[in-house]
DNA sequence: GCCGTTTTCGGCCCGACTGTTTTCAGTCG
């Protein structure tokens, strides 16, 4: 079993110990193995034979140790399995929702019998679920906002465990198949969006009669539950979750068309198709063809697009919003790519909720060729987070700025600070204009009304020091419903005050839709883009932010993070009210 | 359940807020 799975088990074992009312240390402690074992960076089952060893992670004693053990060896841990059936089913899913723990996933499936995200929609609907203990009217409400995002995201899982399971069965089938000359995931996986309903993979052979060895290891590969369909040169499956896999097989000559049939939404598929048959041609599933059915030969992706008259256009933007258009005229904008980032404006330490030492978080950024970086650790607000008391952010600043001599990478001394639910500040002036870069954002209060909400985050902007607006609706993805803001508002004050919008790149969060991302481009809205890495591994997380950007058609000069050092101190040097025009007469 | 040790058991993350209720469950990273 990989470092997820069983990071997974444990935490399930936590929620379902607490739901039994367990001694919340017991239940904390497999809580804090479940969070060690995904940070860790190497597979534990590599080590699980070895006590000793798993004994050396820190809160692994003997429980944990056994536990970790028997999930390695037989995929399966008995005591799950007792405590999963103890309790009653469905625990486990509706304590994903906000505002429902353990407790009342409890209560809710004892007394009113709900099980599924439907039966609680249904049962808020109709007042039932509101009668039980410790449920307010406002709060059933709340719930049931996060109860429907949940519904209608049915069976699509986020872009980071998406990409993550793509590349877990590319490598495995790259490992069964030598044959395989080219793969590539396609489909929405490769446009970047946000939920994915299946993952759909293309690759190519040297020779059409080993298209069939490709098939017959995609259909026993070691995540498949049940084959739905399988032919010479395509098959899909399911895995144990009912989340769909698909691969179609390709010779060379014919994988950059396949590439383009399978990356576009269906509507750009079609406005291509429409331009393959003006010229007598023919895009299917196994490429372009000409009228005798025969694959044009000799094409990259970008001929492709340029035999059918148009600009390549990035995978990212292959949704027919309008780049067709402006390809047909060579017209697309310049969108943004990951080597264009110099530096990362949000990353945390151990100084606050960070897993690692600030050295550990800098060595890790110089290794990912980064000029800079800024280390924002959280505001007082932030108690659970370990939020920084003044003395302590005095104490961090000369921490940062002894690091970054000690290092030779330019550190910017920040905060992420809270916004509180009255839209005050979590620091004083004084301790704000001390530091290099002020990053600010909503931990609290997160069920406030939209104008509420809104007058909150734009009354931060409005402050001379706060810099960048972090994670502005504050959702995660396929987790918890965005609040409830208005973002054209919010967008319009950020231009008004001279402040920045983060665009931020955990996958967990693509918090800005890529719908929003572009109409703050068309209102002139400047961003930066941040890992808000927890963990050294989250910097690599940094292409789900630039994936985001691209889907909203960012350029790169409307990012702060593609200025060098010296550039961007001067751009936080100014008055807010002179930072776009600054930005403005970037090259 | 883990830890550190005073090697056998007490302490473990320091809070502030909301909503409901009068002691607690849940949330914020």
């Amino acid at each position: 079993m990989d470092n997820n799975s069983i990071s997974q088990v444990l935490a399930d074992v936590a929620v379902l110990m607490q739901a039994k009312g367990e001694n919340v240390f017991k239940v904390r402690a497999h809580s804090k193995a479940s969070d060690q074992i995904k940070s860790l960076s190497y597979p534990i089952s590599d080590i699980a034979d070895d006590a000793d060893k798993l004994g050396d992670i820190p809160g692994f004693g003997a429980g944990i140790i056994d536990i970790v053990q028997e999930l390695a060896r037989t995929g399966r841990l008995g005591l799950f399995e007792e405590l999963s059936e103890e309790l009653p089913d469905g625990v486990l899913e509706l304590v994903q929702i906000p505002g429902i723990g353990p407790k009342i996933a409890v209560t809710a499936a004892n007394d009113l019998g709900i099980s599924t995200y439907e039966q609680l929609a249904a049962s808020i609907e109709s007042g039932d679920f509101q009668r039980l203990p410790r449920i307010s009217k406002k709060g059933a409400a709340q719930i049931l906002r996060h109860v429907k995002m949940r519904v209608d995201q049915g069976k699509r899982i986020g872009i980071g465990p998406a990409t993550q399971a793509a590349s877990d069965v590319i490598a495995e089938l790259r490992d069964r198949c030598p044959e395989i000359t080219q793969i590539e995931v396609v489909g929405s996986v490769r446009r970047s969006a946000e939920l994915i309903g299946d993952i759909n993979i293309v690759c190519a052979v040297a020779n059409s009669d080993e298209s069939e060895t490709v098939i017959d290891a995609f259909t026993t590969l070691s995540n498949v539950h049940e084959v739905q369909s399988h032919d010479e040169q395509t098959a899909e499956f399911t895995d144990r979750t009912g989340f769909g896999y698909s691969v179609t097989v390709v010779t060379d000559d014919a994988f950059a068309g396949a590439l383009v049939y399978g990356t576009g939404s269906v509507s750009h598929g079609q406005q291509l198709e429409k331009l393959a048959i003006e010229q007598g041609l023919e895009l299917t599933r196994f490429g372009l063809l000409d009228s005798d059915g025969s694959v044009v030969a000799g094409q990259s992706e970008e001929e492709l697009y340029k035999r059918l008259g148009l600009e390549p256009v990035a995978p990212e933007i292959r949704e027919n919003t309008g780049e067709l258009e402006l390809a047909a005229k060579q017209a697309l904008p310049q969108t943004i790519t990951l080597g264009d980032i110099r530096g990362d404006l949000h990353s945390h330490t151990n100084w606050s909720d960070g897993r690692y030492p600030m050295e550990d978080m800098v060595a890790a950024a110089q290794e990912r060729g980064l000029e800079y970086l800024a280390i924002t650790d959280h505001s007082p607000s932030a108690t659970v987070a370990n939020g920084l008391k003044p003395d302590m952010l005095l104490a961090h600043n000369t921490a940062v700025r002894e690091m970054a001599e000690s290092s030779g990478m330019p550190l910017l001394t920040g905060t992420e600070m809270d916004i509180k639910p009255d839209g005050s500040l979590d620091y004083s002036d004084e301790l704000l204009a001390d530091l290099d870069i002020v990053i600010a954002s909503i931990h609290s209060g997160m069920e406030q009304d939209s104008s509420t909400m809104t007058q909150r985050v734009i009354d931060a902007m409005e402050s001379p020091h706060v810099d960048v607006i972090c994670h502005l609706t504050a959702r995660l993805l396929g987790k918890r419903a965005p609040v409830e803001i208005d973002i054209d508002a919010v967008l319009e004050a950020a231009v008004r005050t001279g402040t920045v919008m983060e665009i931020n790149a955990s996958p967990d969060r693509i918090d800005l839709r890529a719908d929003h991302v572009r109409k703050a481009v068309d209102l002139g809205v400047i961003f930066a883009i941040n890992t808000d890495s927890h963990r050294v591994l989250q910097f690599d997380n940094m292409r789900f932010g630039v994936n985001t950007a691209i889907r909203g058609w960012v350029e790169p000069n409307r990012v702060i993070n593609t200025l060098h050092y010296a550039e961007l101190m001067a751009f936080l040097a100014l008055p807010k009210s002179e930072r776009y025009a600054f930005n403005e007469s970037r090259g």
